[in-house]
DNA sequence: GCCAACGTTGGC
DNA sequence: GCCAACGTTGGC
């Protein structure tokens, strides 16, 4: 079982809308970064835990956790034209992009923010914190989410 | 295969 | 709204 946090502007997907969504689970779409793409095809697996992270929104936080409940598959919004996830490039024969689904496990009575994120040295180590990471997909250890679980609560 | 130009991300 | 950092593109 590994840990994942992925981005998710607010204003385009919320952790709400995802609590408003069908089963309370969605298809994470849209991830146009082959490094991502990879954690989304080849290493997810069923049941890894997932960290709901808001960017660009105040507050900037994680707000929830999630469970990968689907592994990797195509990324269909990619060959839907007009989509703004359209991608000339990857078509149903050939896809280029995947996505898994995620359902939602928690929301977080205390979002643990980006500031509580970086004032916490157990946490020195996070992807997320390190300078220029635009990754919308990232791994996270177990000893991160653990402490961000403590956080929460 | 190099690298400059460009577009995007995302915190501030 | 700014801008640093980074990935991608495309000319050579």
């Amino acid at each position: 079982m590994a840990y994942w946090l992925f981005k998710s502007e607010p204003d385009v997907f919320s952790l709400e809308d995802l609590k408003k969504s069908k089963n309370q689970t969605t298809f994470w779409d849209g991830v146009r970064n082959y490094q991502a793409r990879n954690f989304l095809r080849d290493t997810m697996k069923n049941g890894d835990g997932v960290l709901f992270y808001h960017s660009n929104s105040e507050p900037l936080a994680i707000v929830g956790a999630c469970e990968v409940v689907k592994e990797g598959y195509p990324d269909f919004t990619a060959w839907e034209k007009g989509h703004d996830h359209f991608d000339p490039a990857s078509t149903p024969d050939k896809p280029v992009w995947y996505m898994v689904d995620i359902k939602l496990k928690s929301v977080f009575n205390k979002p643990v923010t980006l500031a509580a994120l970086k004032a916490e040295p157990r946490l020195a180590g996070m992807q997320l914190l390190k300078r220029g990471n635009r990754l919308s997909v990232m791994p996270v250890t177990k000893e991160e989410w653990d402490v961000i679980m403590e956080m929460s609560t």
